[in-house]
DNA sequence: ACCCTTTATAGTCAGAGTGACTATAAAGAA
DNA sequence: TTCTTTATAGTCACTCTGACTATAAAGGGT
């Protein structure tokens, strides 16, 4: 901002860039993380699935690009995508990420509840979400952008309130204690985790009445919706692992 | 990245974009926090005091970039910016932000132990280190970039080593301290901080020997250099504010 | 029916971590 | 010397946490 600019300056002679977003949409299915993917309509990389994006308008804010990207792919409504946390993530400049020409990409990571199959929309050929952590080679530095996303999450995890954002408008404690199994890929102690989330203030309130959900099997559990608090206090610490062991499912290191 | 990009492209058609970086470098001294901040030397905001920071060259990515202007700025030989912890804190896209032209930038921030004033480099009319919490208002956004980047660097001194970037290579645990206390901007109880920092598995190491500090009044310190560790497990918390006012900006970010 | 499995919820208990504090040591200054 | 300043050691009560046990309330199978 700073830097040398000319007097009498030629915009091209500073703007041999593109813009663009890219996102990481995850959602929490089955007990396991998805990613939503596009598969690439045209070279380079056709065929290749790769993160949802696209290029900035001239007159856009990066946000605003990123949240007309998702309304693309994934068609849900303008109230429900403004309403959206988007985490912007970091920005990849690597001089040749884009073989075409240069390209710096602004990455955004959104969380979601479990959603119908998105509707393939813009270039895309199609579109579907993707398990997190079977995703084949993605095109560009997507692979990268996915895992520093998923790292990110992982950590927003641990100090604010973010997890009732992969979870419906109502849910169990449960599902939010699965939300965070599914993205830290550990098990948690049932007991200690609904303690924990009671007693931080504003993370969760209970709906009123006693309405209770039907549907699985077990105990009927209590409904709450997510607290008007944005910062988890105190935190909500990830087990550290101490050995190099893959957990396994019986959870509990050493 | 996966946007409408047309077979046989234009690359002025999806490049109007300029990119930069801006730099938030930070130092403690006199138990302030002081940021380096130039003086701009033509227009627009025409002296002005400015973050320091330039375009990116055709070929450059943004950290590249980030330690270009940072050893014009500062004068540090490449070894020390080499070796220097360069934060991306995130990108600002505003298409108003600079009145030239559409520009996009990606803003870092650095942590250096208190140093002699900086040469005026480049197209800078001066350079010198400011008061963080005295500065005028700044060209451009760069009151949003630099209160954003205060955040995130108390927030990283939380869970991270990184406090001792802003210490000389041996130090005490009092000028750590001091550290934490003048970017918390709170006062830490000296025995339990002392407790916490020497429990931390790799935060510091004491140098062998017992030499100690001398100059100052008062009973000399152990010396200590920065330990192998990148995170700090347990956190060091800062005291949470009592008062009932909603949150900042956004603060915490990994 | 009955038991069995599953999930939710309540509670206990020991140990680690923390904030507030007191005490002592070692330097320079008055 | 005495005072002031800074460093370091230690105490103590309280909270938080992990590991665990116990009980409640549903559905499924035989």
């Amino acid at each position: 901002m700073s830097a040398p600019a000319p007097e009498g300056y030629d915009p091209h002679a500073y703007a041999p860039f593109a813009v663009t977003v890219d996102l990481a949409v995850f959602t929490v299915r089955e007990a396991r993380l998805h990613v939503l993917l596009v598969e690439r309509g045209q070279e380079p990389h056709r065929g290749r699935w790769a993160l949802p994006g696209g290029f900035l308008l001239p007159r856009e804010a990066a946000e605003d690009a990123a949240r007309r990207e998702l309304a693309e792919e994934t068609g849900l409504g303008p109230g429900a995508i403004g309403a959206l946390h988007l985490e912007q993530l970091r920005t990849y400049t690597d001089p040749d990420r884009d073989p075409r020409m240069r390209v710096v990409s602004v990455a955004y990571a959104a969380l979601l509840p479990d959603l119908p199959e998105p509707r393939g929309g813009g270039d895309a050929a199609s579109a579907r979400w993707w398990d997190a952590g079977s995703t084949g080679p993605l095109a560009f530095d997507h692979d990268t952008i996915l895992a520093d996303a998923h790292d990110r999450i992982g950590a927003k995890l641990e100090y604010s309130c973010l997890a009732t954002a992969f979870c419906p408008a109502e849910f169990t404690l449960g599902e939010l204690q699965q939300v965070y199994e599914t993205v830290w890929g550990v098990e948690l102690d049932r007991p200690n985790f609904r303690r924990k989330v009671l007693s931080a203030p504003g993370f969760v309130q209970p709906v009123d009445g006693p309405p209770r959900r039907t549907g699985g099997r077990g105990k009927p559990a209590a409904l709450y919706r997510a607290g008007d608090a944005t910062a988890l206090h105190p935190p909500l610490l990830r087990p550290q692992r101490t050995d190099a062991s893959p957990s396994g499912p019986e959870g509990r290191d050493r």
